[in-house]
Formats: C-alpha cells, structure tokens, sequence
DNA sequence: CTATATTATCGTAATATTGCAATATAATAA
DNA sequence: TTATTATATTGCAATATTACGATAATATAG
C-alpha cells in the first residue's frame, strides 16, 4: 500500500492530478512566480533566486519538467528554462468547465 | 529534512501549492468529477461510485475539505458535499494571470 | 590541458502520503 | 432500547516526497 492506485482512474484524472501535483509545492510556485518576473529565459540565477540549495532546486525544476509545464533547453554552458503555455490552456479550461457546470447547477450546501 | 519549508515562501504562494496539491490526485479528482456528473449535492454514494475503501475516500474528501476546494454540510445520517466555487475562482485567476504574461512576454525556449 | 561555472545525479535521512482493517461516532429506524 | 446506515478516526504498513551533501557531467575560459 502507499503507492497511488492510477490504473483505477482515467487518462484525463491521472493527467489533471499530475499536473496539478507538480504544481503543489510551493517552491515550484515560486519557480514559475521567477520565470514569469524576468524578461529573459535564460534561467541560470534561479538558485540564487530561492532559498533551497541547487540539488532541491534541480529535482524541482525536473518534476515542472515532467509535468510538462516548463520547458528547458541547453544554450552552452546554461539551461534556459521557459513555460510552456499550453499546459495551462489545459488547466484553465479544466477550471473554467468546472466553474460552467457549477454555476448552472447551481449547487448549494 | 523532508518537509516542506513553507516560511520560506510567500502565503499566495503557499496557498496556492496546498490547493493544487489537493487536486493533485486522481481520486480526488474522480470525486470533483463526480460531484459535478451528479444534480443533487447529497454525495453519500461517493463510496460506491470509486473503487477505494470508505475509510481512504474520507480522507480524501477531507483534504478536499482542508483545501477549501468542497464544502460539507450535515444533514440527517447523511453529509451533503459541494463544491466551493469560490477556489476554482482563485485558480482560474491566477491562470488567466499566467496565460496573460506569458503571451506578451512571447517566452520562447 | 587545467580551472571555473552550471546543472544533474546519487545516496540517504527526515517527513508525508496513500490505503485499508478495525473501530468509533452520530443520526435515524424499528 | 437495539439495529442500521453513513461518515470519521485510529493505527499501521507500503511507498513517495523533500532536502541536501557529495560527486559527476558538460561546456566554456584561460
């Protein structure tokens, strides 16, 4: 046991709750947060950024990379890390479905 | 070492991470799928509808609970669960945010 | 070649999550 | 009162996550 059951739910749940996982922790917020703030997407400073040490960084920076919500690409000795916008297409309009349904329904508690 | 340091972080930021990290399972998923699928707001049949034992489904819907993402009244024998329209609000802001400055950054990787 | 700089990986300890059986709690029904 | 029904809590085992020091890998600079 401990081991989430992800052949019991769909391609579209595990999907959604991979996404919505690797953006769960809060240094990967704010990772995105510092990716957005700087104009440039050559990220190398993002260690100096953020008060973890680089190997946390690194494994943080490889689940966004996972998840598919940024993209990163070697540019000589540096990666430069960028946000791939079409996960979020996904996700708002995950949200703006839920947000249709909920205010047609109606629902109250 | 192993927790989280969330006193490093902002609260949006921490906020944000618990939300998402509450939809970051499939199960959790499923029973917000479900919520919306079904008209009424009395969800007692949550437990038959997934294929988890009540006690991990309760745990589930409370984390949900925590997060702020459904609501639970009491009524009778039974709990009447909701979705809080309210956070999907949040999320879809923060989103549209996201979406927002990555198209007039034009972020290419 | 030998630094230096940047990022990744390995190994490991601390902590958190997941899932369930057993049990408890709370409201209603008989 | 004693079932019955619905949900929550406890306790525990299996697994995952978080964080970091040490080290490896890769590219550039000198």
């Amino acid at each position: 046991m401990g081991a989430t059951k992800t052949e019991y739910f769909t391609d579209r749940q595990n999907k959604l709750a991979t996404i919505a996982k690797a953006l769960g922790h809060p240094a990967r917020i704010a990772i995105l947060d510092y990716l957005l703030k700087v104009d440039t997407c050559i990220c190398g400073d993002i260690v100096n950024e953020l008060p973890l040490a680089q190997p946390t960084i690194s494994q943080h920076l490889k689940e966004l990379k996972n998840a598919g919500i940024i993209k990163g690409n070697i540019e000589g000795n540096a990666i430069c890390y960028c946000i791939d916008e079409q996960v979020f297409g996904v996700l708002q309009g995950y949200f703006t479905d839920i947000l249709g349904k909920v205010k047609t329904k109606n629902l109250n508690c």
